[in-house]
DNA sequence: GCGATTACAGTAAGCGCTTACAGTTGGCGA
DNA sequence: TCGCCAACTGTAAGCGCTTACTGTAATCGC
């Protein structure tokens, strides 16, 4: 391993082979401009045989394009994550950008001049998930012109920073007047999101929406925390069912929340979906081998990754792109709200 | 957001607005040499004014280190990802690395010249997940002294590249020592993972291990196919118990395998653990929820990362790293295997 | 047959940093 | 007092590319 390491070829070795300057080189790499097939097959040629590749550093320096999208998450875990990257990856290999990937929770060691390793000094754009900036990092960002897309998340106040996320008040609207109006449901309990999380108040509307259009009364006894986390939602139904609340069904904020609220109603001796009818949000993997299987919806996380650098790279590109993109699901009918579930 | 992109500060605009040399402004935020207090804090001020930022690309091709590593996956999924991920994020944040990350999945944009996007031409090392890279590539990285640890896999023949996995045979060996020391199990069958996957093939040894240790004949028609695949080993069961093959346990090649052949025996109309008892491997969230709660072992997988992190900058900064790293596992007796369960 | 293109190739000026080298001080031991 | 050294700062040479500008020869339209 410690043969050392053997000086790399430059460009300018490959144009001595090849017998041309190191402007037909690049322009044969780039294709930016006509070069004749024979010289072309030369300099191929004495690439290859010095094994040659272009130091990525010295062309951004020199054409001032990183070919680079930064990636920034508050923290990386959840069924969500993987998805979503590999429909960012899959778009970013699409569009010939590399991806670079940075993570709020990586105990930052302290830098002395920028306070995020990724930005505008090594990246042609950045795709912020949730609040994975800080509003003030995102207004500097802004200030500068550069290209910055959210995902499942706003821009702040004034900022008009385009976002790509997914229909949550309409499928949450959707999923709860199933409830009510296929399985006579009246006494729904929302189990929200993490206060932070802007989907769970998207959900949360459409929750509303429904009962207000259906004449039913909103009871806020009727919500209750289940920070999208199995074993919150466990503790909180439990609670629920302790306490002696009448509900008659439970709109968990996510999958996740879901089977701990399912497991809770089983030790309390509830039937699902008999006594309590159970819906959730996402289709997580494992949704539909819960017992009774998951009425949820499903949320095309990967597209929202593909479509979030789509949008970025037209930024990047022409300036503009869609202010909002809202990405529609799917209601995924299963058991656990009472149906059938003939839905796989 | 059409603003036009403001001309970003240099460095010399900071030289200028604080009255010193670019080589000044460069200590004060290298720390590489000492520089008056008072300056140091002209200096700052000036960065704070112009808002300036390093230019990456600029550092990168002046010192000649990157700063970053690069990540490489065959495929984005799967629990095992989002936690490895996280293990190597931080890792890298702690080491003071970027993390450039490349899924072999994207639809690889043709590239004239360079086939991985990643690599020597823009990171200081790189850590390859299973077989994210085809040997020929390995080799050429290995030949030029290019500083690679690899994941959950082991060096082609004849390269001395470090690698980082699980005790992945031990385990497997307790895991069915205990099937058959415990429980009396016989006849196990083991659901083998892809060909293509190492662990696979080492926790078969362990289990073929604990047979001969145990007196035990190895029985070919006890080793089945399910590819670390729910689906996959959903089928395989149903198909044993159609076939009439006689079994009193699976040792399940990774937990997801034993989510599906936990789902086909329970359709067979065999109990679990009664008729048959089921061991899983990885320990991933909801494997305590099945039912019943899976015994397995929990793979330290961001530890698996963190450490690969670890070996990686261990090599490039000081040329050397250990050659194999097992990181231990731990046996998690839940319910499936037949015992009571008391670990959570 | 002549000016205007077009196809192709080279020259050289940076891109924004780091760092080797070269001062200029001032303090301190001898 | 002198030499030495440490502390601090500046000068300028690149790092390996891209690309504007030039130059040449061949081709084309009429």
């Amino acid at each position: 391993m410690n043969e050392q390491r053997l000086r790399r070829a430059t460009i300018a070795d490959v144009a001595r082979v090849a017998g041309v300057s190191t402007a037909t080189v690049s322009r044969v790499i780039n294709q930016t401009a006509p070069v004749a097939p024979e010289t072309t097959a030369r300099v191929q040629a004495a690439i290859a045989a010095l094994d040659y590749r272009p130091h990525t550093a010295a062309r951004v320096l020199a054409s001032n394009r990183t070919n680079t999208i930064g990636l920034v998450f508050p923290q990386i875990s959840g069924y969500y994550f993987a998805a979503l990257l590999r429909g960012i990856a899959a778009g970013a290999g699409d569009h010939g950008y590399d991806l670079l990937i940075y993570s709020a929770q990586e105990s930052a060691t302290q830098r002395t001049v920028c306070s995020y390793p990724v930005g505008e000094q090594n990246t042609d754009g950045l795709l912020v998930f949730t609040d994975g900036l800080p509003e003030d990092e995102l207004r500097r960002l802004h200030a500068r012109g550069f290209p910055v897309v959210l995902i499942h998340w706003s821009p702040p106040e004034g900022l008009d920073i385009p976002s790509v996320t997914i229909e949550n008040k309409a499928s949450a609207y959707r999923l709860v007047a199933h409830l009510i109006t296929v399985h006579q449901r009246r006494r729904i309990v929302y189990l929200a999101g993490p206060e932070a999380h802007e989907d769970s108040h998207w959900r949360e509307k459409g929750y509303r929406q429904a009962l207000a259009e259906h004449g039913i009364p909103f009871d806020p006894r009727l919500i209750a925390s289940g920070e999208f986390n199995r074993e919150i939602a466990h503790k909180t139904v439990a609670r629920l069912c302790q306490d002696g609340v009448q509900f008659d069904a439970i709109f968990a904020g996510d999958d996740d929340s879901a089977t701990g609220a399912l497991t809770a109603l089983l030790e309390a001796g509830k039937r699902v979906p008999e006594d309590v009818a159970l819906v959730g949000f996402d289709d997580i993997e494992i949704a539909r081998y819960l017992q009774p299987p998951l009425t949820t919806v499903r949320a095309p996380v990967e597209r929202v990754g593909y479509e979030a650098v789509q949008q970025l790279v037209r930024l990047i590109r022409s300036g503009e792109a869609d202010p909002l993109t809202l990405l529609p699901t799917q209601l995924i009918i299963r058991r656990s709200c009472g149906c059938n579930g003939s839905h796989q």
